[in-house]
DNA sequence: CTGAAAGCGCTTACAG
DNA sequence: CTGAAAGCGCTTACAG
């Protein structure tokens, strides 16, 4: 009887939890009984595992991970690894939502998430070791500049792991999930050409990401399935952030005084732009249409509320972590495509 | 000697990692000894502490924390809870602050931060064992509206907890770290009086949670010093979405047509409410000064800049992470209020 | 200052 | 289907 009970003020007193020898006191079975009905009851009988169950309940047992983690050899944890300058990470609406979807798709694992942080040199070396330690079953990487050596280090650490988006240069077979940028990047720009728009400009994000780069693709893909000649005039490139969708626009508004439309790689950098269409005494939609990307929380808080290319975030999230968990079973790699969706809104 | 050689590829194989064990064979020492310089070194000579420091190097040993926390009884790890609703608070700037800076001042510790939403009752079930059976060591408590159910339960369950912000609510003694709101309030609506404003109109957050409620109490506060006899129909309830600030600027403007200043609880929601002015037709800060609080992100987005009171974020989530430290080595609680600051822009 | 040894709470072949 | 037992990798009194 090691427990402690309660003191009078209903304050546990280091009471120390039960533990599966314990449960199987109370329930009058082995130790390795407990284990197997905690391991899902195979090879148990209906009657032991009632009274292990119950035990259980009655003295509200709950496994110790750490104990667990030191026989399997499993943390029983994930790390959401975020290897951006914070800044502009934290600052990007996507990854608030995109850290929601992850944790919730987590907990329906009823996995814990170890948040992490890489955004300096200095911050990888020293989280290096603890990935390699494997104090984390896998990681779920968002990254998305090119070249992050911390994509190789998890490789040959042997550390599963799952990025998001198509992770940017030389590696070898790495899992990842993206939504379809460049189909995406053409449903706008093809939606623009329909509603009578004649002379789209596009402001990318930088091409030095997937989705820079993809966006861009598909914009000139369009242009040229409707016969349009690609100029250099008609593309500013930006960072994502809003006040370089500001400068991108006042840019593209000199060089091209005459455009109708203009299509924008990243819904926080169309608010930029529609703000320097504004400030040029130009009217949305009227004189110029604005489309962005991503369907972020900012699209419905304009004015007028933003047409944009939904990214189906709880999809990959839902996916990322599917594709993570096998990885840790032993799967190969794979890599998986969304589709994206048009949002009709005011501003085109 | 159990290591795999990492084979021609350069990719390990199942290589398993260095044990304690290895350490000491390789030093020349007992387990016991390299335990010990693990820990600090304490009682253990310059030439064992070398010789072990060597071979773990050599070895690239770290420690497994499964085992560490089997013995010590510490899962060696912290838990930042929110519990809030999933959307209000995954869309408030300031709660992506407070992540940035408590992931920043728990790596300075080096200690994992473990992400949990209790937003739903369902959910605050669920992850209520996991919290009992001390998975982590303690947890960062966000969670704004009175009478959250998970602060008795982390008392009862004896796991240390410090709250960001005062609990509302009947408990027994709780840590918490906050910002002066009250003083913050009086600072601006002083300043706003002595920028001649004469009629000053509020927009208060929700009134169960401690930011409505104080902030609201300085605005009045502040009034009576200034002779000025509170009115209610100077006063709007939002709920510290951008929405609500803009609802609540058009009944103020329509309730007092003359005012010339309006001090907002958020600044999200002093967004809202620009947005209400400018579409009155009336300019800021000409005919209207806008005051805000947080010097979030946004402040700086608006047109006009945001004159706002900044919450020192860095400071009240370094200190959290201090006080949820000391109080689990055993230290009692406390409360700490940080003070805030005025920044003038150019909506005043 | 150091080593031998017990023990933290689990899981998992291995017999039966 | 079940129990006894070994062992996961550490830490920490306890002797010396």
């Amino acid at each position: 009887m090691t427990n402690i009970a309660p003191d009078k003020s209903g304050r546990a007193r280091s009471k120390r939890p039960p533990t599966i020898h314990d449960v199987a006191a109370h329930a009058g079975v082995s130790r390795g009984t407990v284990s197997r009905v905690l391991q899902g009851g195979r090879n148990v009988s209906p009657a032991a595992q009632e009274a292990v169950n119950a035990a259980i309940r009655k003295l509200d047992y709950v496994v110790n991970r750490a104990a667990r983690s030191l026989v399997t050899q499993r943390a029983g944890s994930i790390a959401f690894v975020l290897s951006e300058t914070q800044d502009v990470f934290f600052e990007d609406p996507n990854f608030t939502t995109l850290l929601r979807s992850c944790t919730a798709a987590l907990a329906d694992h009823d996995i814990p998430l170890v948040l992490i942080t890489a955004g300096t040199e200095a911050e990888r070396r020293r989280i290096s070791p603890y990935l390699s330690a494997h104090h984390v079953d896998g990681v779920l990487l968002f990254s998305s500049h090119r070249g992050n050596p911390l994509i190789e280090h998890l490789q040959r650490a042997a550390v599963p792991f799952v990025c998001c988006g198509k992770p940017l240069g030389r590696h070898g077979a790495v899992s990842y999930v993206a939504a379809d940028d460049r189909e995406g990047a053409r449903t706008m720009v093809r939606y623009l050409f329909e509603s009578g728009r004649k002379r789209i400009a596009t402001i990318a994000g930088p091409q030095d990401t997937p989705g820079g780069l993809e966006r861009l693709l598909g914009y000139r893909e369009m242009l040229a399935e409707h016969g349009v000649r690609f100029a250099k005039r008609m593309v500013a490139i930006g960072d994502y952030s809003r006040a370089s969708g500001e400068a991108c626009m006042r840019q593209l508004l000199t060089q091209v005084p005459d455009l109708d439309a203009v299509f924008v790689a990243s819904d926080l950098m169309a608010d930029g732009a529609m703000s320097a269409i504004e400030r040029a005494g130009l009217r949305i939609p009227a004189d110029i249409a604005v489309g962005g990307f991503d369907d972020s929380p900012v699209a419905t808080a304009l004015d007028p509320q933003l047409t944009t290319i939904r990214q189906p975030w709880d999809r990959i999230s839902e996916t990322m972590v599917r594709q993570l968990l096998a990885q840790i079973e032993g799967e190969g790699s794979a890599t998986v495509i969304l589709p994206t969706e048009l949002v009709v809104r005011a501003s085109t």
